[in-house]
DNA sequence: CTGTTAGCGCATTCAA
DNA sequence: TTGAATGCGCTAACAG
């Protein structure tokens, strides 16, 4: 394969008239310019990548890390941030952290800087080492920050802050790389909630994904949670631990979570889910122990994933506006990126509850 | 950030010994090994990817191109590469060429080239350039096969004898670059048919994804077609046109072709569909129009993704083994990227009729 | 077993 | 406006 050499001596120029050429650097004369683009043309050239990005340290490449793929709200997310990215030039690595079986988030970090990569898109949750086993977490991080390599979460502020303390990053001067863009998942669910305390219901469940991890890992459960909780304690209706149950991210988990809490004593007759799947899940299982939704069970989703419109019954869920959020973040790396002014490195976006049939 | 030279200083060594332990070979005495190991945490040092790649072209690095991210298919193959494909050290690029709005594969080729990537997978349909329009093509596949680059197609093994001839690649002497999985989509569609066929249907519609690209671009399209209507002549039922129609490939899509059929002067009473995401909008679309399924309609679906058993009615469709698939795929990638021995370049999987409750 | 050296392809000085 | 020269960080001969 040719390389820019190549195409110097085919156009008698030197290297750096055609290196001028290609990065569409205007100080080359008209025809200069033409003969080497015929050259180009007549060989074939391609510029290799890793060579540039070698010399300069940008790769065009931009990493994006989600729990699960197989959770539809994701693909969502992706495909909207690789259509703005690839509009730009940019090449996504996908990182999906999945069941755990796999490498950890610090491991992908690693990995990713080893790359080069120019910037990062974490969604969810994060698993934050402990206090005192956080060595390789800082130093990977502070490479980042000193390389500058910009991230968005799609989380909450505050998980953002722990992983910045455990990462021992000053961010009275690097602020400006990480932002974060979140929902006001407390108010979300309290809505939902509140909405079913509304409509009669006194013994509420909330279905969530695995919380193997929580607190200071998984804060956007936690969020989920107090609101739960605050409309609960706003009905006066006790809190009972045993409403509140997790299962794997997915139809089956959310199948066997509503199985197990049927077998309560005095079950619930609603449930509150994390996510769209779980709820789905709850839906089928209570269709195959013959409950009928809505008059004897209530179900409420989050996310809003396109599948909750087509199910049968409908589902009512927590509408999440992703796809304005994943454009949202690729903008905001790009910005970042190439060092352009940034808003401010929050923004917190509207849900809504949407009331389909799986609710009363 | 340290360089292998600052490492090298640091252990009081050479370079080359540096490199030596880096990559594990074991020509380097234990106690230097350790001094040089000594130095690597010390310093913190990172090996530079980008570095190493433009030296050894090889990046680690391999793409999946998928048509649409958003159809639950097309995650679990993913996820499943991601993670065999993460075990070995390599990193996965996503590319999806979704809505047709973006870039076309020839570019994905393209960029995909100039990066280097070690290994490219090819999921679905591939939309070949027309004949005397195959320069690009041609250029970009003889350099990949110049570069020895290996392919593995999920698709049929036909398409890839169009897109290798529109190519111009000789196929005695690269042949081994390229590998087909597929499955019999023919025989798939055909036993679908049959089974309604056999229940007493005797209109029967053809529910497929965008057929804008067809012959040679979709050849797993009209594998299912030929299958469709092989079943129905040995049933002696006239083929009809209007039965075979096409929508977007998600739920949407689904349900707008149901509504279609529906308005014909003699509705079809069955629905065999390409796809699972297409056949679920039907039922939704079914039951929104007060059809009861399986008594006035039956629906018979494509893939069995995850949420087809949890669906109500539970969607009988045609189980593909897409796990299986993706890993098979992911294999083969890895023992031509190392030059390792591998299996013959074609290989086909079982399906699978699964009657559940949407189908009689 | 270890050190010296060359060069991968490119962008970017600095001169002319 | 263009050319010559430099070096990014690493691996792979080759020599010792």
């Amino acid at each position: 394969m040719p390389t820019l050499k190549d195409v110097a001596l085919a156009a008698k120029v030197s290297t750096a008239t055609v290196s001028l050429v290609l990065n569409g650097k205007n100080s080359v004369s008209p025809k200069t310019t033409e003969r080497v683009l015929a050259a180009i043309d007549e060989l074939g050239y391609r510029p290799n990548m890793v060579a540039r990005s070698f010399k300069t340290k940008q790769t065009k490449t931009i990493a994006i890390l989600v729990p699960t793929i197989t959770n539809p709200i994701y693909p969502a997310f992706i495909h909207v941030v690789e259509m703005e990215a690839r509009r730009e030039g940019y090449t996504i690595i996908l990182c999906s952290y999945d069941d755990g079986s796999g490498p950890v988030q610090t491991d992908f970090l690693e990995d990713l800087y080893d790359r080069n990569v120019d910037g990062i898109i974490v969604c969810g949750i994060f698993n934050i080492p402990k206090e005192g086993n956080t060595r390789k977490l800082e130093r990977i991080m502070k490479a980042y920050v000193n390389r500058k390599t910009p991230f968005v979460f799609y989380s909450e502020e505050e998980q953002l802050q722990y992983f910045i303390q455990r990462s021992n990053i000053d961010m009275g001067v690097h602020a400006a790389l990480f932002h974060t863009l979140s929902i006001d998942r407390n108010q979300a669910s309290y809505e939902a909630v509140k909405h079913l305390v509304t409509s009669g219901h006194r013994r509420i469940a909330l279905v969530s994904e695995s919380t193997r991890f929580l607190f200071p890992h998984n804060i956007p459960y936690m969020k989920k949670l107090e609101g739960y909780q605050r409309a609960l304690e706003e009905a006066n209706i006790p809190f009972d631990d045993a409403l509140v149950i997790a299962g794997s991210d997915d139809y089956r988990g959310g199948a066997q979570c509503f199985v197990e809490l049927q077998n309560l004593e005095n079950p619930p007759t609603a449930y509150v889910c994390t996510g769209d799947t779980l709820a789905l899940g709850v839906l089928h299982a209570a269709k195959n122990s013959g409950k009928i939704v809505p008059d004897e069970i209530s179900v409420i989703g989050f996310d809003n994933i396109p599948v909750a419109s087509y199910w049968n019954p409908k589902l009512s869920t927590i509408a999440v506006p992703i796809e304005t959020i994943a454009r949202e973040a690729f903008k905001r790396l790009y910005l970042l990126m190439n060092e352009f002014e940034s808003p401010p490195n929050r923004l917190m976006f509207d849900t809504e509850l949407v009331i389909r049939e799986s609710s009363v």
